[in-house]
DNA sequence: TCGAGTCCTTGATGCCGCTCAAGTTTCGAT
DNA sequence: ATCGAAACTTGAGCGGCATCAAGGACTCGA
């Protein structure tokens, strides 16, 4: 394969020791083999970006796809009266810019770096090239829009109709689903999270340290919490 | 073509008229031929509910994609303690079901009939089939679900962060647009659009009337709204 | 290791919008 | 056309939560 080195030109986030693309960590490309996933990889660029620098930005014209091969980045809106709302944080393997994809060519919401990051870009045209060719891979990413619908809609709900203590207690209990763990370890800040739940830092504090109050939950560090006695929690 | 009563039986949807299938209607589907459309007609069921009828529940099995042919449906789901938010009303031509066709195989919300409703059902399997048949039908679905995971991410970051009078505002200017007139018909009752901007019906009638009273719009029926002043109703 | 900047906590205050209630209008079925 | 039920409007009261403010804790880069 001569084409080593014009991977690495393209797209150099070949992990040597585990012999994987970066693209290969993602689940709408990891049924392809190899001869197809270097075909990707071909066709993709790597870009990296410091700690809090934006990667677009609402009415920026849209490059493709972008994959997260390292580090992290955070999704948010912004309204009239310049609040924020995180959408969604994405970690190794998830992307992010798909709205851009298929209907209007603009983004309508800012990305940034929340760490030193890389990430794996594909081009519009080969995207939907693949997407013709390899009718698979847009299963698979009809899979991951329905589950974000879901999750999205559900999110509307939520801050629509519950009240802020029950969002945070349905949001812990979701962490210790995710951690499979009840010790678990908050992925952001408590802005982001007051504005993913739709209230403020303030009331997060409160909330925390009432629910500590009532037993049901330890807070060791700042972003660590042990879940004491989720039934209680649920029953809000 | 001895189909024609066996398509019939299988999907009555045909407008004699207007020699278009039910599924000819829906985006995701027109832009197949007439002989790629039978295909998928053959395999089509059609099914009527009377108004107020569910047409499925949270939890339930999914059964695969539902076309609306005639009337029209609406999509909510509840919280723990009862309240619902009404999540999209869907008309002639649009689709549900999708959620439980890609991955979990169980509704997540209620879909309930708000006229005499026709619809089509097309099943799991053979969706998916054709999905992998013609990759051009799952482009578009692409596309469909990644404008409505747009409004909805736009939706739930307007209530988490928007007061209720910038909402109702927002909402009647996009009824505007919508409607390409200033003459607005609100397509749902107080009841549901106070739940679908995640608020009340007395909130919705209290800022309606503050609106009237700043000369902003003319209540001429009860879902009847003239818009005269747009720029100063988006500045709330 | 240290210091500055950022993040977090806790308190006091005020208001937006929900709730409950009662009266009025509209809708839809017979 | 008529009646009953459902939907809408308006009012009064209150509570949850945002806001503003100040002090304390943590983090990260030098």
């Amino acid at each position: 394969m001569k084409t080593m080195s014009e991977e690495i030109s393209n797209c150099n986030h070949k992990d040597h020791d585990k012999n994987s693309y970066c693209v290969s960590i993602v689940p709408i490309f990891n049924h392809l083999d190899a001869a197809e996933l270097k075909e990707i990889v071909r066709t993709a660029r790597s870009v990296s970006y410091p700690r809090g620098q934006m990667i677009y930005r609402p009415g920026e014209l849209s490059d493709g796809l972008y994959i997260v091969h390292k580090g992290s980045l955070r999704i948010f809106r912004e309204s009239s009266g310049g609040k924020e709302q995180l959408v969604r944080i994405l970690g190794p393997g998830e992307f992010s810019g798909e709205s851009a994809l298929f209907n209007e060519s603009v983004h309508d919401a800012y990305a940034e770096a929340l760490e030193p990051l890389e990430l794996c870009m594909i081009g519009r045209e080969s995207m939907q090239t693949f997407l013709l060719k390899y009718p698979q891979i847009a299963l698979k990413m009809l899979a991951e829009f329905s589950s974000r619908l879901a999750t999205s809609e559900e999110q509307a709900a939520r801050i629509a109709m519950e009240t802020v203590e029950t969002r945070v207690a349905l949001y812990l209990a979701g962490q210790v689903e995710a951690w499979k763990n009840t010790c678990i370890k908050l992925p952001m800040r408590r802005k982001d999270l007051a504005s993913h739940l739709g209230t403020t830092p303030e009331t997060i504090s409160r909330k925390l340290a009432d629910f500590e109050a009532a037993g049901w939950i330890r807070q060791t560090g700042q972003r660590d919490i042990e879940v004491i006695d989720l039934d209680a929690l649920l029953l809000v």
